[in-house]
DNA sequence: TGTTCTATAGAACATTTGTTTAGTATAAGC
DNA sequence: GCTTATACTAAACAAATGTTCTATAGAACA
């Protein structure tokens, strides 16, 4: 994927004409907005720009051209997380079928990361994660989790789950609550079983 | 606005389009997809639900039909919150100035309302708020704040911001931690000053 | 009963706009 | 020096599409 000057100008050009106007450019308004002299140059740089997969086109259809760009996410609301239940399980079917709702949200939240999904929090078990009764959080779907990342953890023995940060040492796993004041909890390794990721952590309030 | 079936369904008909394609539909393709005979009938309805301002749309420009709505809010990073400082000062002026940076949020987020903004939380000053150092907080502009609504308030004897659900009782001021467990303060209605009100809470994990 | 408003149909018009074809210039590769 | 790939020009075609004009039918209204 070279780079040209010219293709690079044209590509922030839709950007712009997008932002200003809310539609897409046609061939003709790329030719006066770069100061081209010819539209077949355009559909020239066009082509090159769909090749590489920077922009998507209708064949014959006008003002077609959009960029490839993964902003919006659409996360599934997909049911509660409680202290005492499992987390509802996640394979590709769940996905958008049992979505009780869909979020809309910016990588701005979430990143741009996949397999992503949204639990509403049933009750206070989780204080001791910063998290309350109605807050929504933010999963990504993961049977295991990096030292230090914020977690779903199952408790076997305790028929529970909890956030916490996962953290394993020599023959224990310990969980780290995110308030800094509350102890740490150790268990064994066998104990545990990572249901997914904290992503992010939504509250919303009033209204 | 008088509603009428065929109306509404071209609305839904366009937002459909829209999601699924990426561009808007011509006069044509309304036609075709809600099953009217004559493009006429379409520029009629077009034309209604322009001047009711459920849509938009540039004369002579194909495909420019657009949905009024906004979906998506710039919303600015104006600054820190922290305990022992007033939060900053929102005005017209500060708005677009001085933000660090725009964060793009869905009002799935932040709901629909006006003047909202940002702040980064500084410290673990509040975590009987249940928010953490380095949360954003969601915040509406406001000098006054109902019962039971989160506030940010400033508490002038203490010189301090805290992030409380606000209550007035007779002679006094309650002020309620989101986290139940905790106990609330009270003080004295000259003491106070509410800053803003929390939208929302946002913490973003990993990465 | 005559008038007005809303909803509809059909057709024709004039642009706007994607696409194509043919050709030129320049630098790189061999 | 010949070939090839890239960057570009010019002109024209055909289709897609916004717009407009005329006309009809029923409901509401006075």
């Amino acid at each position: 994927m070279k780079k040209s000057e010219l293709r690079e100008r044209i590509l922030e050009y839709i950007r712009l004409f997008f932002d200003e106007r809310g539609y897409a450019p046609t061939v003709r308004d790329i030719l006066k907005g770069c100061d081209i002299s010819s539209t077949s140059l355009v559909q020239y740089h066009l082509n090159i720009l769909e090749k590489e997969g920077q922009i998507r086109r209708d064949p014959e259809v006008f003002r077609s051209i959009q960029l490839v760009e993964k902003d919006i996410l659409e996360v599934p609301l997909l049911g509660t997380i409680a202290a005492g239940e499992p987390i509802p399980v996640v394979d590709s079917d769940t996905w958008s079928k049992r979505a009780e709702a869909m979020l809309r949200l910016t990588t701005d939240v979430v990143g741009s990361r996949g397999d992503i999904y949204a639990l509403k929090v049933k009750g206070t078990s989780m204080l001791d994660a910063l998290i309350n009764d109605g807050d929504v959080v933010i999963m990504e779907a993961a049977r295991t989790a990096e030292d230090g990342e914020m977690a779903a953890v199952w408790l076997k023995d305790e028929q529970e789950v909890t956030l916490k940060k996962i953290y394993r040492e020599p023959g224990r796993i310990r969980l780290q609550p995110a308030n800094s004041e509350m102890k740490a909890i150790y268990t064994g390794p066998e104990n545990i079983e990572v249901q997914g990721k904290v992503v992010a952590v939504l509250r919303k309030l009033g209204q």
